[in-house]
DNA sequence: TCTAATTTGTGCGTATGTATG
DNA sequence: GCATACATACGCACAAATTAG
């Protein structure tokens, strides 16, 4: 490991280590060169840039004669974020801009995008492998992960993933797909009384399926019917049917259908599309949206970084409920 | 033995002859310069020229004073493509899709977002210089950047800048903001005829001016009066104004406080919203929208790629005409 | 006070990659 | 392609400071 690398940061790396580690204290005395030489298999001189080296940078001071003591903790870990998204859309946006905005200007963030293809996830993951110290996995449908992602350096975490056998190995912040639908259908339990029959609109090669168990849950509970349809194009809508729209091509057609049938969201049938934009907002005098907050979860990766702890996080959803329920 | 061909080459196949030969693996340590032009009977600078290829295509890395050492073991890689963007937003998508697409297999891209920040653009472009085969530079509304981009090491290409000072320096595909506007105006003159005061809705920090002369330049034509806001918050609507409005959040706006005035856009007053998405389609009854098509901006700036002139491409403008206008 | 051991500090040589005429 | 200057990396030999006995 690290051939590459310049010897003389091996000290400084044990030295910074130590310090975020807290093995090692202000005041501290740090081993003489003699002994890193020793430990390290160095030359004497390797050692002293590297002492040198922190020295400049004002962690460590030197008393001749006496050995090297450790006068400052500020170590300014330098993050190197690789951050491996599933594809562009425009929730990225306010993902993206939130946790770059929350980690600071001090680190550096490459992203990538897999676009659901196997191949090209493994293939930046095992390049982009020893170059960060951490590493934000947006997975797609991969099953067997595992392997690849222990093997990775540095820090892992995973970000909205559909992974939950992976809870609990790696901090994460992700929606919970089944019981954000099932709570949110909970939520709007008094609106959907006006309706009899619930459809998930989704692909199921890239969606998961956890809303559709979210779906099926409500409505065994309250006596729903439902089904799983994987667009609605050229579909005819009956009276009383409430559409979970996951695709905006799909929410298009079914206001397309719904004015050829003469019918009005909101009153002959129901609509509620998944992820809020804001010509949502004005869209058919207002689609219902159940959501997301992308934004937060940009906010709470970022902050998960800093923290040293393994944690679990949940994204909190939201129901907007607008004129189309 | 290979007299035609240039000698810094020799380096380059010593090495990836080496790679597929297996006899050098990642990680591992390639001789100095030095060493190589012994071997070679080569000037340093030749040598150097070749090791410099190499690290462009992302087979091999330098550490200063320690030497050179293999990164990558993927040869098969043609370009490594620098890829700044300036903003997440929906539009890359069809960009970045149709480019990643058109571009093939036997190229390596990597994308950044300067996010319209002066010093992230330089940092990230400084960073990467030396590093790729090909920089592809979406800049914002930077002055004065030649020297950076004329500092950089391999081909560089401009995509959708708004810099006509540059043009003919560097092959570009781009809108003509100035262009694209009038053009689609005049193409909508009919429809425009029931109207008199155009507005130029934009956040001039941000957005390229051309498209207000755009406006300016078809008004004063065809006597219309025109003015430009930076934002229609809190607006009240007249009967006669069209709104060439950029941003989807003044879109919003101006249909809430027309609903709020019980006015339809494309009767009392009009709508011309820039850049297209699915949900404009039906938003409203449909809104008329002038958009360049940024699938054939990703496909065009893959072939100028592979072409040896230097092109400048306008990319093609649409005015989809809705209900709206 | 001296001495030996252990500490840090410095000068010089040779290697590496990088930048500029 | 050549020459030169420069920054970084590593190693050897020797100098200087501290400490314990």
């Amino acid at each position: 490991m690290r051939k590459n690398q310049s010897k003389y940061k091996l000290i400084v790396d044990h030295v910074i280590d130590g310090i975020n580690n807290r093995t090692l204290k202000k005041g501290d005395r740090i081993p003489s060169i003699n002994e890193f030489r020793e430990k390290y298999n160095l030359s004497r001189d390797t050692v002293f840039a590297g002492l040198s080296k922190l020295k400049a940078k004002g962690i460590i001071e030197s008393n001749p004669g006496v050995g090297y003591f450790v006068i400052s903790t500020k170590t300014e870990i330098k993050h190197r974020i690789f951050l491996l998204f599933n594809e562009i859309n425009i929730f990225k946006e306010d993902l993206y801009n939130s946790f770059i905005e929350a980690i600071g200007t001090t680190t550096s963030v490459d992203l990538y995008f897999h676009n659901y293809n196997r191949d090209v996830f493994e293939t930046l993951i095992n390049e982009a492998n020893h170059k960060y110290t951490t590493y934000i996995i947006m997975s797609g449908k991969f099953m067997g992960i595992e392997p690849l992602l222990s093997s990775l350096s540095g820090r892992v975490f995973l970000l909205d993933h559909f992974h939950p056998q992976l809870k609990g190995q790696y901090s994460s912040v992700a929606q919970d797909f089944e019981k954000d639908t099932y709570e949110a259908l909970v939520s709007g339990l008094e609106l959907l009384k006006n309706y009899k029959h619930l459809f998930m609109v989704q692909k199921e090669d890239f969606e998961p399926e956890e809303r559709f168990n979210g779906l099926t849950e409500f409505c065994k509970q309250y006596n729903f019917s439902y089904d799983y349809i994987s667009t609605v194009k050229n579909r005819l809508i009956a009276k009383g049917e409430v559409y979970l729209v996951v695709n905006d091509r799909d929410l298009v057609y079914l206001l397309k259908q719904a004015d050829a049938q003469n019918m009005t969201p909101g009153r002959e049938f129901g609509i509620i599309s998944y992820n809020d934009t804001v010509l949502k907002e004005v869209l058919a005098g207002g689609i219902t949206t159940l959501s997301t907050d992308f934004k937060q979860m940009g906010k709470t990766m970022a902050s998960l970084i800093n923290k040293r702890k393994l944690e679990t996080i949940d994204n909190p959803w939201k129901l907007n409920v607008r004129n189309s329920l």
